[in-house]
DNA sequence: CATTGTGAAGTTCTTCACAGCC
DNA sequence: GGCTGTGAAGAACTTCACAATG
């Protein structure tokens, strides 16, 4: 049903995929390394290598931005470094405000990385009356209390979150409502925003759960081999599928 | 090159897709959260909305745990607690270490959600002899030369690095050498592992990169949004979706 | 009935492989 | 020759829609 779209944008067009997006920080980050060691121009399989993806996926990515590469030779570093960053966004200076000022909140303030790409921390704030006024990061915290004010005198597009999971939307809507269209949330928690608003989540306790069950499956296929060899009867338990019987276990409450 | 690299190849012993895996924790959390409420049974529609997905990828996601659920009546929530805490290998505990104890360690170290689902901090490592012994989260953390006993004695399979990105690599490379087969990394870096390994990488400012590119979009389309209204039948307005991941709104001036 | 479980269709992302250009 | 840019094939994921079923 899509109208005209889905054709080839070729080179011009802004239908950049968001798997390409996630991707070009990394891209970026690698190019400014080579950039600082003053390297003029990197193949896609160099620099795939470095960034840690494949260099088809790699060179498909920058089809979407444009033709930025030469063949036969690469890439021009400086050229790249600009281009994405233009892509970006980055080349413009994105005031931050970090809501919640606990051992992460503080730990984000004192982050490096963000200022240095284009982000700039404009203002830490806490609900608790006891932290206002102490520095953190060499900035001193805010309260609450002035939100709004903060985020309509600096312009502040982009709220980060690291408050507890059961402040959180709350802090939110308030951002929101303050005119903050860009939220990073750090929050164990699922954020509820109107249309319009993007929200990222980052959340560490997910991140474990994840490898868990990946280092879970490790220690028990280390005696049941690939898939392909065996191709006989499996054997025994953790035979954990849709039995249709007796695979209940003593949890089953009533 | 592009040889020694080798991400998860695929996960296809066990027939769950990567995406659902990943889903799963946040499946488990708002479960977790209605057993709290003394809740009994949610139909997907229900438990679809408390995790902010889609209620066709719940079930399809469900499907390939298994048949959990009851027609007509919805899922059993401890059961389903049980189910996905187990598919996820949380009924076990892993002990996990801490490598960098700055900002961001110590941030990580005091952090309750770690100790809640089946983690548990087994130790604290800093490279900084200044460091050492200093009480962090009410553990003293330990010297980096003893990251190896330390690895061996707690029986860790799952480290955290938390270092400057300069360290990472060569922390990466101990832990797994000591036996450490999952690395969730915090240092902005791309790590290199041997086969087997599984790494998760968290980087704040990546994250931050990628809302200032919609960011950006958005402040570009400001105008074009309005214009847009006058033409459609019904379509998209409040499409009312809100995905941890954000989508593109249907602007798209060609 | 209400609601699950799932083939099938649809969409997005990845990889291949090679034409085209320097 | 070396390397990019990209159609086309393929794989993974999502969504639809409905038969199956408690």
């Amino acid at each position: 049903m899509a109208t005209g779209r889905t054709h080839r944008p070729a080179t011009r067009s802004r239908g950049i995929p968001e798997a390409t997006v996630a991707r070009l920080p990394l891209y970026l980050r690698a190019l400014t390394a080579l950039s600082e060691r003053s390297v003029p121009t990197v193949s896609s399989e160099e620099l795939a290598a470095a960034a840690g993806v494949n260099s088809a996926k790699l060179r498909k990515d920058f089809s979407y931005l444009g033709s930025y590469g030469t063949r036969g030779v690469g890439y021009d570093v400086e050229y790249l470094v600009y281009q994405i960053s233009r892509e970006l966004g980055l080349t413009q200076d994105w005031p931050v405000v970090i809501v919640g000022i606990g051992n992460l909140g503080a730990a984000l303030a004192n982050y490096g990385g963000f200022a240095s790409r284009g982000f700039r921390v404009a203002a830490l704030i806490d609900a608790d009356p006891a932290m206002a006024g102490k520095p953190v990061a060499g900035m001193p915290v805010q309260h609450t209390d002035d939100l709004e004010k903060i985020i309509s005198d600096n312009g502040v597009s982009i709220g980060v979150i690291a408050t507890p999971a059961g402040a959180a939307q709350q802090v939110c809507d308030r951002l929101v409502a303050a005119g903050v269209t860009s939220i990073l949330n750090f929050a164990p928690t699922v954020l509820t925003v109107p249309d319009g608003v993007d929200v990222r989540k980052v959340d560490l306790s997910i991140e474990l759960q994840i490898l868990a069950f990946h280092e879970q499956r490790k220690a028990g296929e280390e005696s049941a081999a690939d898939a392909d060899a065996a191709a006989g009867p499996a054997v025994t338990k953790n035979q954990h599928r849709k039995g249709p019987d007796g695979d209940v276990p003593a949890v089953m409450p009533a």
